[in-house]
DNA sequence: TGTACATCAGTGAACGCGCGTTCACTGATGTAC
DNA sequence: TGTACATCAGTGAACGCGCGTTCACTGATGTAC
């Protein structure tokens, strides 16, 4: 997809300069390769280094440590999530909108299971990273604002309850992504993002929202 | 709560015969733990040995290697899971009892949630396990039990959705569960329970199924 | 335009660590006669 | 009731492994004059 390793010098190919050039994202890349090979669990520093063609030490300038790599992809994650969300907001009513953007919810965790299941491995990372904690935020705050409107008429108690609507609607949509990614809808993944799409309006429509 | 480590042979306290009397049950104990402080990523089975204050090889006799052990406890997990939802699927009408299993969903997650962690790491576990596979998949018929009801009138699409009301109502409580113990919900994740049990009514009554 | 030098982004060897599992063993238990 | 012996459930030392991070270093880049 991006292609800018050796792009910003135009290194002769398959030499490669002692600096690297894009390290960075080459970094990222191959973390994520990792990822998706092994799950957070499996992941490894050195591997990923290996796969960019690096020394073990070369992510440390640019990362800090393992937990620094991969809170910079759990944010670059949370910020195309939100993103996908955004562009996925659109229709008639706050319905069809909810619907989108949960369906959207849905594909996004399927499409890409490394980083979504990254994305909830919150020992993983450092969570007071404060570019983290608002990409984070954001996504949220969509989900959020969609659900209650600008009207926001809401009928249930308000107290806790207040974010409740909210809740249930990322509940639901999380829970199908979750269930979906465990394979616990068996060989047809997709069968839960149709499902996903069938249901939501039936919830929606009949929640007192 | 259960004390049967030295009950067998009921050895002077303090010391202990060359041969535990009940390891097996002494090591899930302690793996437990170790699950509890840890987290399924940083369970280590030489940890969970010392604990039980016993060599590293002594696992072996009882579960083969730390899958098995992980397995063994997942399997536990679920029977317990299984129960408590069998226990709590009481009311008046289908709804009544669609809610008391959906609260006790929640509830098992957020008072046990090493266990429940672990019950969905299937990487960690040996899914084949006929053992595992059995009491993975009892919890999920009393769901769907429930939901079908007897009559199991339903008004959505057959087909691929056949199994959509119980997945939709195992995603709603699923999704609140996992992004409460995620934390997402601040403080208080009780508020989660509360707002399963406030809000699975407005959802399921108000649902065609 | 050329030179000196600071800074940046790499190297690669080495560190210490905890891990899961293996191995030959041994102490305790239970069973057959 | 006693004895021989198989089986069971432990020991603890050792294996090899991959890991994250550190360290002194060096090659390339960019900047000041």
């Amino acid at each position: 997809m991006n292609d800018d390793l050796n792009s910003v010098k135009t290194v002769s190919p398959g030499e490669r300069s002692y600096h690297h050039g894009a390290l960075r994202p080459a970094l990222i890349r191959a973390a994520v390769e990792v990822l998706a090979e092994r799950g957070p669990d499996g992941f490894s520093l050195r591997e990923t280094a290996r796969r960019a063609g690096v020394s073990p030490a070369a992510p440390a300038h640019h990362f800090g440590d393992a937990r620094g790599l991969l809170t910079a992809i759990a944010t670059e994650a949370f910020r195309d999530f939100g993103d996908a969300l955004a562009a996925a907001d659109k229709g008639a009513d706050r319905a069809a909108r909810i619907r989108a953007q949960g369906v959207a919810y849905v594909r996004f965790a399927l499409d890409d299971p490394a980083r979504f299941h990254l994305m909830w491995r919150k020992a993983l990372l450092d969570t007071a990273d404060p570019e983290y904690a608002e990409t984070a935020h954001r996504a949220f705050l969509l989900l959020d604002g969609v659900v209650r409107g600008e009207e926001a008429a809401l009928s249930v108690s308000p107290r806790d309850l207040a974010l409740a609507p909210s809740i249930a609607c990322w509940s639901i949509v999380h829970g199908f992504a979750m269930l979906a990614l465990d394979g616990t809808f068996g060989d047809e993944p997709r069968a839960a993002e149709r499902a996903a799409d069938a249901l939501l309006p039936l919830v929606l429509d009949h929640l007192a929202i």
